[in-house]
DNA sequence: GCGCAAAGTTGCAACCAATGCAGATTTGCG
DNA sequence: CGCAAATCTGCATTGGTTGCAACTTTGCGC
């Protein structure tokens, strides 16, 4: 990797550092791009160069994760269902959240705290949704944009959601207890699939 | 309903039609809220007394649907369970859509071209997707923050977000051909929760 | 009707996010 | 060393959003 891509991660992280620092000590609101640009020691205009948004640094990790996920349901072995690959992904990057649990918390009090946050981080859910309905589409023999993977892929990213720290309802759970509820809700889910498939509902 | 009530519904609805009419000629972006403000002749600073942000008008009607909802799920009748009284809500909400469907038509064509607005409508289902929560956790006995209810409440959203006009996989569904679409979801609901209740998995 | 208080409207000024543009600077490479 | 491409920067502009203070209209008691 040369020195100019070396250069513009190193700024990619002072500035992403800067504004969870700042976020952090001020707030979302309170913090002007401006003063994430200073504390970053780069000019105001080159914050946009690398993050769309204010918001988008908040989440700038958003687009790799989902591209691993991806691949992860994507290149799966033969005969693995999309749970199962779903739950070795998670568990394979829990590590990586409680190592980052400072930032996951501070992303998911400002998401609570700001609307305009809250909806961003749906709306990057929302992709994720996709990926797993793709998914379970293939599993199922159902077009991606048939009811039965949409819905399951809502429920199991609602769960997603529910594992994270700070949840209600799992605010000071070990990460074994989060695996346990993991595997209820996919135990959820491949009932519903079970009953779906059983009841051979006609889809299209 | 005194004078100065009846001009200020009015006055919302000015400013309603005119978005909507502008959104719809020129796209989001291309419209500003002076724009706005100038075809529904008020004052520009007139539009942030009716709604919040630009995006708000588009969902203007959100608070008092969700609210009818939480409503018709609170007071249905013993022994009605959830998914009864959301089958019965939206059978009768159905006709309003139908009635609004170039506004519905809209709003669903600037979710796909602004991102923002996306995100704003993910936002605004959350809502949904608690107070329905909410009332399945009453029916199963759980906290309205347990995993079940919430993973259901989300599936009932992606189901109810399936019914939409323009929806890739119902484009052009009379209403007989989505109340069956429709079944088929709430069959899965019950088909997951019937797993769930039999399996008598631990929560919390 | 009169007049007062509350509610609603408006214009003004200001802040800030976001974008286009053009010039300066730096880096990769021959 | 020197050129081309990639980056960075300052500048100007647009437009959403808000606080404030003045002004107008409405509801209501007298």
């Amino acid at each position: 990797m040369g020195l100019r891509e070396r250069k513009k991660e190193q700024t990619r992280r002072a500035i992403e550092d800067a504004a969870f620092r700042l976020f952090a000590e001020r707030g979302f609101q309170a913090t002007t791009v401006a003063d994430i640009a200073e504390a970053a020691d780069v000019a105001p205009r080159t914050f946009f160069a690398y993050f769309p948004s204010k918001e988008d640094v908040l989440f700038a990790d958003f687009d790799e994760t989902s591209e691993a996920l991806a691949a992860r349901l994507r290149d799966r072995p033969t005969g693995e269902s999309t749970f199962d690959a779903l739950r070795g992904w998670i568990t394979s990057v829990l590590p990586d959240l409680e190592a980052d649990e400072p930032r996951e918390a501070l992303r998911h009090r400002l998401c609570s705290e700001y609307e305009s946050i809250a909806a961003h981080e749906r709306h990057l859910m929302a992709r994720f949704e996709t990926i797993i309905a793709e998914s379970v589409a293939v599993d199922l023999g159902d077009a991606p944009s048939d009811l039965r993977p949409r819905m399951i892929a809502a429920a199991a990213i609602a769960a997603l959601m529910a594992m994270r720290p700070d949840d209600p309802g799992a605010e000071e759970l070990p990460a074994r207890e989060k695996l346990q509820r993991l595997d209820e809700a996919l135990e959820f889910l491949r009932g519903g699939v079970a009953v779906l498939q059983g009841a051979d509902v006609p889809q299209r």
